[in-house]
RNA sequence: GCUCCCAUAGCGCAGUGGAUAGCGCGUCGGUCUUCUAAACCGUAGGUCGCAGGUUCGAAUCCUGCUGGGGGCACCA
């Protein structure tokens, strides 16, 4: 399939040296020309501006400059008209011939749809979720998860061969907390005397999860771990939180192709050897206190034992930051720039990595270690998502998982539905923060985007169902009418989506185009009907074809946004 | 205080320097004996936070300000 901005795009270009090589057109340099359909139909199907913006360069006025590209315009079989328009704007018509005959273009390419051949023979990863196994994924993690995914999905369809991948520690303060948390449960569920924090204890894990799990543990080991430490409590909850975690992150049609552990970076010595690299360079320091603190600081860090200092204000961060700390651990710091390192060294053409908006200093830091290390940061993206509130009966609610006071993505899903939790944390622009009401997205269910959008594919199918016996080969696209061409125009926009988004990394661009294609099929379906008496045989046959190029549309588009295509509702 | 994000219709949000700024919800009024009415048609609703600047042209870029949210641990 043609990405007609660009085709038309050529064009103009063309149009425009023949202009200066014809004489009627001076000499300048030709800037990027961006073509694109106008809002209003009476300006065309494509319209370029860059007459507007030659008018400086070329010493003209830019409506001369437009008459002049038209002029000379080659001829190609998508166009059908070129028109001039004050103050210097070039529309462009689509031949309807060859607009209805994409009908059989796109059914034709079926699943693959404008798959794109933008990274074709390269290799992408897109690292998201990543969070520790210390508790069920909740809300503020779900928008990265299906961002992620669908950023994913998206670089699939431009040709990329992608990997995603998941980091996550299962060491650390965090992860001891929870095995004490898990056996304190499990000797509380075993009847004897403990005593269970309160909510205001930051050390222990209050969800009701750890009860679960208890329960499970005695079923499966009696009292036999009553004497032990945290430590096969830890390992326990860790397998069953990665067995839970995966399970949701399947429930929303997310798999990670690599669970890659911080604890391997300790195994490897890269941790040590990333240490030694910054060294070497001179970014390290040992002291009690970072360099260039003031009165108040030092007075503050006076008793400190020294820790080992990253030097990243020589890449213009505003503090210098501990990697390793006074007890002789590293900061999570330290095996997050070897994380990255390690990245890096695995080749990949592009790297995306989806972060809560809480994580912007740290992605810094990062950024400023894998400089020092002279490794070429520029492969590495950052999407940085803004956070998630839920809002229930009107109010916001607080997340923590400590404290257990969690809105899980489980929780989510058997309220609405998977493909409603997608599109809702899809269909925001990561920039944007977003207010999950969840009040609304129960209550309004019938009239979730998501159903109007899936509604489309539905009635499609509907169609099939009824016409089992008609055979739309061969048929005669000439019959289809303007408001079918309205829908096809829209359809072949589509390309144009996906490059964008994808180069740009806004998966939400695919979601209210989802949308705005949708609402543009649902009012050509009640007028255009294949089933009627007033139909003649051929004429249905062409709208069948036609609903079939539809379908398979729809059903791209649902399956990038990483949703179902549902042929009944 | 430093820093990141946001501010567009009553509410929630799109908007890649171009033509008369859009969509959903909500308002008001219509449409099912025909392939799914989870739909369609019509209606009302705007000082694009404020003030400057750049440009032929600014919701969009720059500066300042105001308001809301996040981040500024030898936690991850």
């Amino acid at each position: 399939m043609k990405l007609l901005p660009k085709e038309h795009a050529n064009l103009v270009e063309q149009a425009i040296r023949a202009a200066q090589a014809a004489g009627d057109l001076p000499a300048f340099d030709i800037p990027e020309i961006e073509v694109r359909p106008p809002k209003r139909p009476e300006q065309g199907d494509y319209a370029a501006s860059v007459a507007l913006q030659l008018a400086k360069p070329a010493k003209l006025n830019p409506f001369h400059i437009a008459t002049q590209i038209a002029h000379h315009m080659p001829a190609a079989d998508f166009v059908s008209a070129v028109e001039v328009l004050h103050p210097g704007f070039i529309n462009f018509r689509l031949n309807p011939e060859w607009l209805k005959a994409q009908v059989d273009s796109i059914i034709t390419e079926g699943e693959n749809l404008f798959q794109l051949d933008l990274g074709v023979g390269k290799r992408a990863q897109v690292e998201f979720v990543s969070a520790n196994p210390t508790g069920p994924l909740h809300v503020g993690r779900s928008r990265g998860a299906i961002v992620g995914d669908s950023i994913a999905r998206i670089l699939e369809a431009t040709g990329y061969s992608v990997e995603r991948e998941y980091y996550f520690n299962n060491a650390g303060v965090q992860m001891t907390n929870l095995g004490n948390s898990l056996r304190l449960r499990y000797l509380e569920a075993l009847g004897m005397p403990v005593e269970i924090p309160g909510a205001d204890d930051k050390t222990f894990y209050h969800g009701d999860y750890l009860r679960d799990f208890a329960k499970q543990l005695i079923a499966e080991k009696r009292n036999t771990l009553v004497e032990e430490d945290w430590l096969p409590f830890k390992e326990y909850a860790e397998v069953k939180m990665f067995e839970i975690i995966r399970t949701t992150l399947k429930r929303v049609n997310i798999h990670h192709e690599v669970f890659f552990n911080e604890n391997s970076l300790y195994d490897s010595g890269a941790v040590w050897k990333i240490l030694e690299a910054l060294e070497k360079g001179g970014y390290v320091y040992e002291s009690n206190i970072r360099e260039n603190a003031d009165e108040e600081e030092r007075e503050k860090a006076k008793n400190y034992a020294p820790a080992k200092w990253f030097r990243s204000t020589t890449f213009g961060d505003k503090e210098d930051r501990v990697v390793v700390k006074s007890d002789g651990n590293p900061t999570y710091t330290l095996p997050d720039i070897a994380y990255h390192a390690n990245k890096i060294e695995r080749g990949f053409d592009l790297l995306v990595n989806i972060l809560g908006a809480d994580h912007f200093t740290q992605h810094q830091v990062v950024k400023y270690g894998i400089q020092a290390l002279n490794m070429d940061s520029s492969k590495i993206h950052v999407i940085l998502v803004q956070l998630v509130r839920m809002i229930k009966d009107g109010e916001v609610q607080k997340i923590s998982t400590r404290a257990g006071a969690i809105e899980t993505l489980d929780d989510l899903i058997d309220q609405t539905s998977a493909d409603a939790v997608r599109y809702i944390l899809l269909a925001r622009s990561p920039d944007s923060h977003l207010d999950f009401d969840l009040d609304a997205a129960v209550a309004q269910t019938n009239e979730n985007p998501v159903y109007y959008i899936q509604n489309a594919h539905v009635r499609c199918a509907g169609i099939f169902r009824q016409t089992s016996d008609i055979s739309d080969d061969g048929a005669d696209l000439s019959l289809l009418g303007d408001a079918e061409m309205t829908f096809i125009r829209k359809a072949l926009e589509l390309g144009d989506v996906l490059e964008f988004s994808a180069v740009n990394l806004e998966p939400h661009k695919i979601a209210f185009y989802a949308h705005e294609l949708a609402s543009v099929f649902h009012p050509i379906y009640d007028n255009v009907r294949v089933l009627s008496t007033d139909v003649s045989p051929d004429l249905a046959k062409a709208r069948l074809r036609f609903y079939r190029a539809a379908q398979v549309v729809f059903k791209r588009v649902l399956n990038l946004m990483g949703m179902t295509a549902p042929e009944v509702m």
